[in-house]
DNA sequence: GTGAAAGCGCTAACAA
DNA sequence: TTGTTAGCGCTTTCAC
């Protein structure tokens, strides 16, 4: 059977409560006493069980992870930010996804509480008002990684979106196009996007440049979707010379669009993604891109998440984490 | 405070026991009865405790999975395989990162034992001794995923590694190719890199060509790495026309790398490749290449470990998943 | 420095 | 059909 904390206590001549003090490095145990333990403890091969511990300290040392989709490069990146954090403060996470479903999201929201979590990082596009509501009544702190919400309400994680992308489509005002269409997840309606978009129609407005909306495309996301995105766009009566890409499939898929038509990148038509993540290096050319620090947001959202679950205290709820924008040649000079 | 399945038997008038009944769907139960107790608890919101349900009932309806690196590609489709399948039979996981190192995978296992998981889901591309021997003392059921265990003693679901290499090679030397070189990842002392290697020297020794270990090449696995490898291999005296890639990065390196020196693929060489990734069709050729079905590895692996946990007879520990060769264009014809 | 004992919130016999 | 009662294995006062 399996060996308890009692049979160490017994083994070993001491009350439990002795052995649980040295089980948890506690000072009050006179060195003789301790190395007798220990050394019980490893004859015994005792292994602490932690629900046991749970229950009775109300800390099960386990935070939950809710992201979109795992098998997502994006979403993956975060989720070793914030694993290989959460293992330096020794805690384990429990992952789920949520395929950006809200009632999934709320299931797990739920479940992860009914598991006493300490802690939750959320990763979620759209912050809808009934998981906000959810989110409220949370006993322990959660966390938003790479969402804004918009209320200010909840500790989140993020980069200046709009400014990142402003600034985006800035280069390609900037290189002189007139024609720059923009093409994005399907997250047009979600928060991220949004401000994607806003930044998208700030820049050219404040370029004098009108605004096309069928120079806007938002779809699935995908290097298929990007493919097809060129295709419509190139079929227009003045097509797009510039592409502000959502993601890095996305651009590649526009930029192969471009290629199989005998158009040049960057010479003729020039591309600018958002994510950099290691795909951007593997086209030719290779893609400009804002970089989106991923593993950073998730590793900054964890860290936040140990302080709050301290009860440390934050002097800022929302930290913006600084990105920049890596050059390569599918945009000019 | 919390409310506990005490508030709500006070409240609904009844004893624990019954709420107990009804939280779990225990059909001993008035239909007057569940109904009163449903109310309450919704009108308390009461959410059942699951570490208080895990020390009681000795399962925790949680399995622990380990695996590489999460931001890898390949291990995130595995794992989303894992967790679809986890998810519908009401588990939830712990995910951890190993890095493949033997210390972690070792600490691994035991703090999940320690949280008391119902069942592990192992990636571990060199199942060492030590590990090995740790695997043998869990009290709970271990499936290894996309990794063999030469031993046969644990249950395990992969893909005929060597067959499928050893097809792929078949498939360079049918075009004529005497100079093919394989390239792969670090893990050429590991199992499935073994398997590789063997499976490339066994075709060419049977079509009677000599084995040039100058041709042979590990490194780490990434697409700077195929690069470098092509800039290796273009440099010999003779250098290799057919390449059998350890994956898709590898490959679309070696692809790249010939583009850069302007050689043509497939027409002048050929590339076959071990994964068949969304990267697959992200290159111009795009690749020709083994599938390797990660999603459904996982699946299929979560699935015989929820067998195993519910002590179901199992016909055949170690499933074997056919494979297939998606042609596309880095292979002629 | 160490021990006794009361929970933590629930499940699972066993009775009734 | 329902209630009573032991635990599950550990932490944590509170005494000594």
């Amino acid at each position: 059977m399996t060996v308890t904390i009692y049979d160490v206590a017994r083994e070993a001549n001491v009350s439990m409560a002795t052995v649980s003090r040295v089980v948890n490095g506690n000072q009050n145990v006179k060195p003789a006493t301790r190395k007798k333990v220990l050394e019980v403890i490893e004859r015994l091969e005792y292994r602490p069980n932690a629900v046991a511990r749970g229950l009775a300290s109300k800390k099960t040392t386990t935070v939950g992870v809710i992201i979109p989709d795992i098998s997502n490069n994006i979403y993956a990146e975060a989720a070793r930010g914030i694993e290989d954090i959460a293992t330096m403060y020794r805690y384990n996470i429990i992952l789920a996804n949520s395929d950006q479903n809200e009632d999934k999201e709320l299931n797990l929201l739920d479940t992860m509480l009914g598991k006493q979590v300490d802690g939750i990082v959320m990763m979620s596009d759209a912050v809808t008002p009934k998981l906000h509501q959810s989110m409220e009544h949370s006993p322990v702190p959660i966390v938003l990684a790479g969402s804004v919400d918009e209320t200010n309400q909840f500790p989140s994680v993020n980069i200046d979106y709009f400014q990142a992308s402003y600034q985006a489509v800035q280069m390609l005002i900037g290189n002189g196009h007139k024609r720059i269409a923009f093409v994005s997840g399907p997250l047009a309606y979600t928060i991220n996007s949004k401000f994607k978009l806003e930044a998208y129609k700030k820049a050219l407005t404040d370029a004098n440049i009108e605004i096309d909306e069928q120079l806007i495309i938002a779809d699935d996301g995908t290097y298929d979707s990007g493919l097809e995105a060129w295709g419509v766009l190139s079929d227009l009566e003045q097509p797009p010379t510039a592409f502000f890409a959502g993601s890095d499939e996305l651009a590649i898929g526009l930029i192969h669009g471009a290629q199989d038509n005998g158009k040049n990148v960057p010479e003729e038509i020039e591309v600018i993604s958002f994510e950099d993540s290691k795909l951007a290096r593997m086209v030719r050319p290779q893609l400009t891109s804002v970089v989106l620090p991923l593993y950073d947001i998730g590793a900054v959202a964890m860290r936040l998440l140990t302080k709050l679950m301290n009860k440390e205290n934050i002097e800022d709820q929302t930290v913006v984490i600084p990105y920049r924008i890596e050059k390569r040649n599918s945009v000019k000079s």
